[in-house]
DNA sequence: CGTGTGATTGACGCCTGTCAACGTCTGTGG
DNA sequence: CCACAGACGTTGACAGGCGTCAATCACACG
C-alpha cells in the first residue's frame, strides 16, 4: 500500500522552486531553467526509503529540495558507515554518473524528502553549457574532499570519547538546535555510532559520561548541547 | 646551499611534455597547449621538499609530471595523516584553489619530481574553455572522493591487520612490484603506520607477523610481496 | 667516533569491542 | 484488555587489540 505512494512525482515548474536560489543551481539562467524545467523529475520520498544502493549504476542524479538523506558505505558484515548527510541543495549520486562506475555509497531517506532528478545526459549537458553550474559541482565535490580528508585523519587519530564530542559538534553546525538547543535531527544510538566508527554501546556508555560531566542532556534520543566549549575542548578540534 | 638548488626551472614546452597524453591535460587540443605552454611553470623538486603547507592560501595548483608526491594531514601533536599519493598526471593542490580555502593537507616531495605549476587564473581560465579538462578535474576529484570513503569506513571498522593488509595491496596497486615482487615505493616504517593509522610499533609487529607467515619478505625497507591472495583475504576487501 | 634517525623488542595497561541479559516502548492481533 | 513480538536502549562482565613508554640495536654520515 504505502509502496505504491513511493517516489510520487508532482508538478513543479524549476522557476517557481526554491532550488534556484538556495542550491547547485544558482548560477543557472533563466533559459537553463526553463530548459531544466521539463527535463528535469520531481518525486517525493518517505522517511525510510532508499533512494539508491550501493553498487547500482545509477541513470542520474538527485538534487534535494526537502529532506534529509543519509549517505552511507556497507562495511564489514553489513555495518553501515555514515559518511554524511545531504539536505537541501546539495547534489548527490553524481559522483558515480561522472566516474562512470556503480555507486559506492547507498542513500536513504532520513526525514521526508522531495528530490529532483537528473538524468545523466542532462547533467552532462548542464556541466557542458554552464560554467557556474560546473563550477558549484566541482566546489560541492571539494567541500566533500575537505570534510572526507578531516574526517579520515579524526577516526584514525582521535579517541572514541573525542570523537563523539567532534561528532555533536558537527551535527549542531549542521542540522542546528531548536529554541531549547536540543539537536534538530533524529538519530538511534546505532546511527550516531556508524557516524563516529564504534560500537552502539559505546556511544551510549559515553552519552551517559558526557550527560554526568553536564556537557549534554538527554531525553530519549533528544539531545540537549549544554556546553559547546567543553565539547569542542573535548574533541580537540584544529579548525 | 641545496636550498638555492630548489624549485629550479627548466624549459620544456607542453608540446613536448609527455604530460599532453597522460594526464588530466589529455582533452586539451593544440591550440590550448600552446597557450598553456606560455603560462605555465615548470619546477624540480628534492625529495623532502614541501611543495604547500596545510592552511596556506594556494595561487594555483600543480600537475605531476614525474615524481610521487605525498599529501597529509597534520593532526594530533603533529601527528601526519598520509592522505593519498600523487603521481605522474595527478593535479594536486586545487581543491583549496576552487573553495577559495586555506589548503586542508600538505603535500611533500617522496621521490624527486617534476612539477608543473598553474595559477588560479590559467587554471580556472583552463576549466571554463575546456569541458574536456573541465570533466577530467571533476573525475579526479570523484575518484579521490570514493577512494576517501572507502578509507573512512575501513579505518572505522577494520582492524589494523586488516588495514596493514588493504595498505600493502594498495601500494602494490599504485606503485607496483619490480622483478622481484619487492614493492616500488619507499618509506618510512612510521609512514606506513601514518597511512595505515596506527603506532609505528604495530606496524613493526605485524609486518614481522606476515613475515612469519609467508605473506611477504623484508629487508630493510624493501617489502617483497610473497601471496596476494592471503593478503586480500586478509585484508577483507570488499571490492 | 660521536650523533642522529629509524627499526625492533618487551612490558604494561587501558580503551573499546563483544557478548549476554534485561528494560522500555510501540504497535499488532487475539 | 492483555499477550506478544520486535526494535531500540541500557548495563555489566570480560578479554584482547593496540597504544604508550622505555631500552636497545642498526646504520649512515659528518
Amino acid at each position: 500500500m504505502q509502496q505504491n505512494m513511493k517516489h510520487q512525482p508532482f508538478v513543479l515548474t524549476c522557476d517557481e522552486c526554491v532550488l534556484k536560489v538556495q542550491s547547485i543551481f544558482r548560477g543557472l539562467t533563466r533559459d537553463d531553467l526553463e530548459e531544466l524545467s521539463s527535463k528535469r523529475g520531481c518525486s517525493i520520498y518517505k522517511k525510510g526509503d532508499i533512494v539508491y544502493r550501493e553498487g547500482s549504476y545509477l541513470n542520474g542524479s538527485y538534487v534535494i529540495n526537502t529532506g534529509i538523506i543519509k549517505i552511507f558505505k556497507t562495511g564489514i558484515e553489513g555495518r553501515e558507515q555514515i559518511i554524511r548527510f545531504g539536505k537541501r541543495g546539495d547534489i548527490i549520486g553524481f559522483r558515480s554518473i561522472l566516474s562512470n562506475e556503480p555507486a559506492c555509497t547507498s542513500a536513504k531517506v532520513m526525514e521526508d524528502a522531495v528530490l529532483c532528478y537528473l538524468s545523466t545526459e542532462t547533467l552532462l549537458s548542464l556541466l557542458k553549457s554552464n560554467f557556474n553550474f560546473s563550477l558549484e559541482v566541482l566546489q560541492q565535490s571539494c567541500k566533500e574532499l575537505r570534510e572526507a580528508n578531516t574526517f579520515i585523519t579524526d577516526i584514525a587519530q582521535k579517541t572514541v570519547r573525542e570523537r563523539l564530542a567532534e561528532v555533536l559538534i558537527l551535527l549542531k553546525n549542521q542540522f542546528d538546535v531548536d529554541n531549547d538547543k536540543v539537536l534538530q535531527i533524529n538519530l538511534t544510538r546505532e546511527e550516531i555510532a556508524n557516524i563516529v566508527g564504534t560500537a552502539t554501546e559505546s556511544v551510549i556508555r559515553l552519552l551517559s559520561e558526557f550527560k554526568n560531566e553536564n556537557l549534554i542532556d538527554l531525553h530519549g534520543r533528544k539531545i540537549k548541547i549544554l556546553d559547546d566549549t567543553r565539547l569542542n575542548r573535548i574533541a580537540n578540534m584544529m579548525d
